[in-house]
DNA sequence: AATTTTTATGTAAGCGCTTACATTGTGCAA
DNA sequence: TTGCACAATGTAAGCGCTTACATAAAAATT
């Protein structure tokens, strides 16, 4: 116990007085090692206390069973559930799973790929379409196995597990001019490198744009953040002519936009409807209930953990998917008020 | 373009027409090759996409630059926000950070615990202090450096960056009791492997119990989802003679309750008041507002970070933190009803 | 009992990288 | 011009592990 260096199979080896090659078959293949040699073996191992060593392994086997995902952030509910949803899937395969962030920043993005790629990640999760084009040749020339989640695209060069953003924005919108609303106020994320939320943005945008009487009062740019949902919501009812009805990039936003409306005494439905997208745990719970669109998070995260696994298996004649999300109606939208104040 | 595997230093060194030390050296130490060998070196890796193998540099300098993060789970806004912060100071000093989940099961702990180790992790953020006897003696044989966060324990073996459970939920429940509740429910997180669980909840107990006129009517253990809170919620609220006060294990459970109550048409606080515990983002938005107990997720996941790199440098004479909570008063707290249901 | 098959174990060659040491080439003091 | 310090580069020995191949012992077959 008195050695600092962490144990080897080397130490191991010579502990149980066998060759480093039969330890070797114990960790990985038991039954091709005599009883009394695996007994001693697993002695060996519990009082040195050793760990296999990843790297050399990886180094001598050329496989790492080890993937990574790089999401913007952990903070967003959505992403995080998503992460653990696809982790527990590939726990059950037995592969480790690295997590980065990339604060939605593409050079972060790159630097993070090239992280995991070194670390030994054979396969990566990747979140939405917006990169660098030096991220694409990268992952191209490198012919590193990717899905791209949380959008869809029907593009052959690239996997796909996710939704989409620009569809179910448009029926959003659509269900929420039905409701006589003709006054549309939008707060969406930051669109700069964010192509989930500008096509959440561009979906409930044409929508509006479909219905002649229908016109957008304003579209607010905001971080994804409740205080910042807040601020701008309030700068949006705090117009002379507000909106009846605000859409929001996210169910963060939109919680923001309705602490907003309650800041100014406003009620919702009755003087403005707010809608969100995600339906995060949150959107249940504040009053009234928020009115969203579902997200299959643990479903995306599950079907894309296993798409994952068969690309970097190598499986043949791999297909995308796209998944389905689903309105939900809840007390925060309501008719559009006959007297807008 | 053509070879399958993915270019090794050696390749970079054929392309470049010098030896691989050269290119090595090229990598980690600019400085001490020429310029010109080091275009052609840049050139190399550049057009062959070049990625060093990080299980070989492991291998072969014995050092990692990775650290590890076992956390319950991601769902759980608190400690997402808290990794996020973890890391985002591990990554200004250029560090990896490997993420697991344990899904509060200490012998998935261990089982990530050992995984994370042999991944290269040198140093290991570890939450609470509830975990196996071999769990303890497997870091300890190892001398693997790692920070206990979300609760503190001024242990001389562990260092702690994290706050005192048991005293917020004390003081929080002092203050509940001081608005003249004397009939309190309890709904708690799972305490049976949750040290900080059951923390809160004694804190809760013991409070209540040093005031002779009040008693805790009954205590609920239920999982940290709004669900289950909603549930616990609803037994609580429909008992014959139910609590004036509702302390909840944290905010996701409080949420719920205040769900319930709405559900049964009653009236928060008027009829009952409601108290979480964490103050995540969710708190701050649902109606009335919810009083709870800031717990500081930011700094408590910079400050350990910021320890576990010195711990891992092997600095000397390091010490725990122990950091304050806030009690925040918001709505959902009030003066007890004079006729309770 | 002799031979073949099976099972258990050992030997040694890498996997891709770093680095101590050796070698070569350069500029400059003498 | 000679000699020396120093800079640039190469050579080769591992780091801890897996695994093809070789060998020895035991079991099965004849």
């Amino acid at each position: 116990m008195d050695n600092k260096a962490r144990p080897t199979l080397q130490d191991v080896a010579i502990f149980a007085s066998v060759s480093t090659a039969t330890v070797s078959r114990a960790l990985n293949d038991p039954d091709k090692v005599g009883k009394a040699a695996r007994d001693r073996i697993t002695l060996a191992i519990t009082t040195l206390g050793y760990t296999p060593n990843f790297g050399a392994r990886a180094l001598a086997t050329n496989q790492t069973n080890t993937v990574g995902a790089i999401i913007p952030t952990l903070s967003n509910a959505m992403f995080a559930s998503g992460v653990q949803a696809f982790q527990e899937v590939l726990a059950e395969a037995g592969v480790t799973l690295l997590i980065a962030t990339s604060s939605y920043d593409p050079h972060n993005e790159l630097r993070q790929i090239k992280s995991l790629v070194s670390q030994g990640a054979s396969g990566l999760l990747l979140i939405g379409n917006d990169r660098l084009d030096e991220t694409r040749s990268y992952l191209a020339a490198r012919r590193t196995p990717h899905v791209i989640s949380w959008c869809y695209h029907d593009d052959a060069s690239q996997l796909c597990v996710g939704f989409d953003n620009y569809a179910a924005a448009y029926d959003a919108t659509k269900r929420v001019l039905a409701h006589g609303h003709n006054r549309i106020g939008i707060i969406t994320g930051d669109c700069t490198t964010n192509d989930r939320a500008r096509e959440r943005r561009d979906g409930t945008v044409a929508a509006v744009a479909a219905i002649p009487e229908a016109q957008i009062i304003q579209v607010i740019q905001a971080p994804y953040r409740i205080d910042a949902g807040r601020q701008a919501g309030d700068a949006l009812l705090k117009l002379s002519a507000p909106p009846t009805a605000i859409i929001c990039g996210n169910d963060v936003l939109a919680a923001g936009a309705m602490v907003a409306a309650r800041n100014l005494k406003l009620t919702i439905p009755e003087d403005v409807s707010i809608v969100g997208f995600d339906d995060i745990g949150l959107a249940s719970v504040v009053t009234p209930a928020m009115t969203t669109v579902r997200v299959p998070q643990i479903e995306m995260g599950r079907a894309a953990a296993a798409l994952l696994l068969d690309l970097v298996a190598g499986k043949p004649n791999l297909e995308g998917m796209l998944l389905s999300t689903q309105f939900i109606a809840r007390g925060s939208l309501g008719p559009a008020p006959k007297n807008p104040k």
